[in-house]
DNA sequence: GTTCTAGAAC
DNA sequence: GTTCTAGAAC
């Protein structure tokens, strides 16, 4: 039996409504559009610097069509995602001297597929919590390629359960260069400043 | 997604 | 008393 959520409405089917475009789960489509934020389009894709980074770099890569996100994606966009691997690739190659990853979170908060391409410094005033943390260094952040692959095997992108990513997000804090447990966030912030180049 | 803040942790 | 985390936001 289906758990009955406060934001049930009697009588009408609890029917998927759309997002009210003011609704916060909507910013990532009102940032597209923002000159401000965007770094390059061509006729598939926008690419944006994320508005709150969680490191010295971090863009999203965007498509224009109106997916919502992975679970939205079938055989058809095999080649967009790859498409959008390419860009992430060379937006990353555009800022040597970092290292990046290029992947997506298994849930995303936002509405709009979008591939993050983030440097691995995870030096950020904007990141701020153990949620941010875990949601770039753990198995909560997909691989890009993974993603590929698991539609190209699967005819579908097959992801964590709901389970599986509370489990990530409860991960204990953990350097992501080395072994080192901080004892909180800002401990955590603190250590990975000696990861950085001198 | 962020902001705010109560109460836990120190 | 201050720092830090984690959950509500109508």
């Amino acid at each position: 039996m289906p758990k009955r959520s406060s934001k049930d409405v009697p009588g009408q089917g609890n029917a998927k409504k759309p997002k009210p475009s003011g609704h916060w789960a909507m910013g990532l489509l009102n940032t597209m559009k923002d000159p401000k934020y965007i770094v390059k389009t061509d006729d598939l894709v926008t690419v944006i610097k994320d508005v709150y980074p969680k490191a010295k770099f971090h863009f999203l890569v965007i498509p224009k069509e109106d997916i919502s996100n992975l679970k939205a994606v079938t055989s058809k966009h095999l080649d967009l995602l790859k498409h959008m691997e390419k860009v992430g690739g060379e937006i990353a190659g555009e800022n040597k001297g970092s290292n990046f990853k290029i992947g997506y979170h298994a849930e995303p908060s936002m509405i709009r597929l979008h591939l993050h391409v983030i440097s691995d410094d995870m030096d950020s005033v904007c990141l701020k919590n153990k949620k941010h943390w875990n949601s770039f260094t753990t198995d909560f952040f997909v691989k890009s390629e993974e993603v590929i692959k698991s539609l190209e095997d699967n005819g579908k992108v097959v992801l964590p359960s709901k389970e599986e990513c509370k489990k990530f997000m409860e991960t204990p804090l953990k350097c992501h260069k080395c072994s080192v447990i901080p004892k909180n966030m800002p401990d955590l912030k603190k250590h990975i400043l000696t990861h950085l180049e001198k």
